[in-house]
DNA sequence: GACCTAGTGGAATACCTGTTCCAGAAATGG
DNA sequence: CCATTTCTGGAACAGGTATTCCACTAGGTC
């Protein structure tokens, strides 16, 4: 049932582009195996049809249609060109990155920042695990786990770090309040918390004096803060219960925030897991 | 009936020193598949017994035997090393994280949640670093720095990642605007943009409606867009005049943003080092 | 030279593979 | 609204899979 009039693809990059093009008028679950296949390629390729039919919440048939969408014979003969692509690709992810850079003497600028900032994240998640001590790390999602509400505080460069933990923690059904509303109303917000909630601060140098002064009214009254930050000196360290120390390496005077994401990533999924245990 | 005293071999390198090492006591059809095996490593990967045993002039009995001497299951666990050589999932982080666990004997949760997602980190940095073209990025730095105000588009997962380049723009006094307010007048600051504007969307599945609507509306009007996304199906690839595929790499269903801060961060220190050029 | 052990070939087997088929659900068009 | 086409889920099936088992051979040892 070769629906496509041209010729069936028979190589990884016409299949991907086929697949593109056709991207509108594709029903509902070849989408979805065609959204599965563009992200996990490798399942494809060493999978079975059970396998893939699973991770990608689909019937098996579903892929051999899905093949057969495309002018294939079946799903073994998809499954053929997503081995093709991997075959002969002899080096590593290491060897790769070594060709490149030799190979690619002619750098463009732009090419070349973007070299620094990766390097700088592989950096700082180095010293991400080498700095955070498990006993705090437990302490901390004990303190967190054990929170009606988990108040989020943070400003400027950390802001985006408080962000996308309220995503994780929106979608863990966990209940969190970012406390930096462009409202202003952050301090009737704050009054709202009771000794049942608890505080995730995060404040990196030159330190929001908000961020500050909010994580001590709460401590103040009794409401455990957890902190993250990037040296003993800061503000937040003798106001936390639990703190942590971490330095994200620089590019140029800039820090991205690639460690601190996940170290709040990993505290969210954690702080999930221990609900799950209570 | 393991042979080796030592610890089975989990990854390719070792397996391939193990045999080689043992090149002289082997058997001589075991021989025959250890030659075949280190010759044609894709073949193992993605052939069958059959196949296997028939290429290497070899019972298939033996394939299995051959496993098995090296301390394997069978022939399955045998394949499974020379998959994982092929895998863009590069075992090496993992194994080293491995290694890392082993030595840091009594493992808390968190601890393995958290190398989990530096693991993670790691990897979508790696494929950041070999799945961008330095040309493309150039053309990107191009448009955004001839921008008068930068327009930033995101939601929900993706939001962290234009607040934080807001704030990186902001101190390189770029003007820039995140369109994202809870105001709900987002649809007026768009009517704002001009031609000589520009914008910046990003977008990771499942894909917020509102931000491709938001970047359509714009590119419709003659602005450029540029866009970061995770999949050639995104329907940011259609809209926008330059578009990046990054996709993070996952830990337990949760993805960080480390390696797209990282982009964003050498994203805007380019187009501000752009910006001075001009 | 008989014995034993390690190594080998090949058939038997239980399981799982990719594929087909069809009833019914969903979407489409008049 | 119904008729018609397209799409989907699930069971059934034939073929191939990795593995096991056992008879047999070769090579070395007392």
């Amino acid at each position: 049932m070769p629906t496509s009039p041209i010729a069936v693809p028979t190589d990884f990059e016409t299949l991907r582009t086929t697949i593109v093009e056709q991207r509108a008028t594709l029903p509902k679950r070849l989408m979805q195996v065609a959204a599965y296949a563009l992200d996990h390629p490798d399942e494809i390729a060493f999978g079975t049809t059970a396998s893939i039919a699973a991770a990608a919440s689909v019937q098996p048939s579903t892929l051999v249609r899905f093949a057969q969408h495309f002018g294939l014979d079946g799903f073994s003969g998809l499954q053929q060109i997503f081995q093709a692509r991997l075959r002969g690709r002899t080096a590593s992810y290491e060897d790769r990155l070594r060709q490149l850079e030799s190979a690619g003497a002619a750098e463009t600028e732009s090419g070349t920042i973007l070299k620094g900032f990766i390097g700088a994240a592989h950096q700082s998640l180095d010293a991400l695990s080498a700095a955070i001590e498990p006993e705090k790390l437990e302490q901390a999602v004990d303190i967190l786990a054990r929170a009606e509400t988990i108040y989020l505080i943070a400003r400027r460069r950390s802001f985006p770090v408080v962000t996308s933990m309220a995503y994780a923690l929106g979608k863990l059904k966990i209940r969190c309040q970012v406390v930096s509303s462009a409202a202003g109303n952050d301090d009737d917000l704050l009054e709202q918390a009771g000794p049942r909630d608890a505080a995730f601060a995060v404040s990196f140098a030159p330190y929001a004096p908000e961020s500050a002064a909010q994580a001590r009214a709460l401590a103040d009254r009794g409401i455990p803060v957890v902190a993250l930050t990037d040296s003993a000196l800061s503000p937040l360290a003798g106001i936390a219960q639990v703190w942590f120390e971490l330095m994200e390496a620089d590019h140029a005077g800039f820090r991205s925030l690639s460690a601190s994401l996940a170290f709040a990533m990993a505290l969210t999924v954690s702080v999930a897991e221990r609900r799950r245990q209570l």
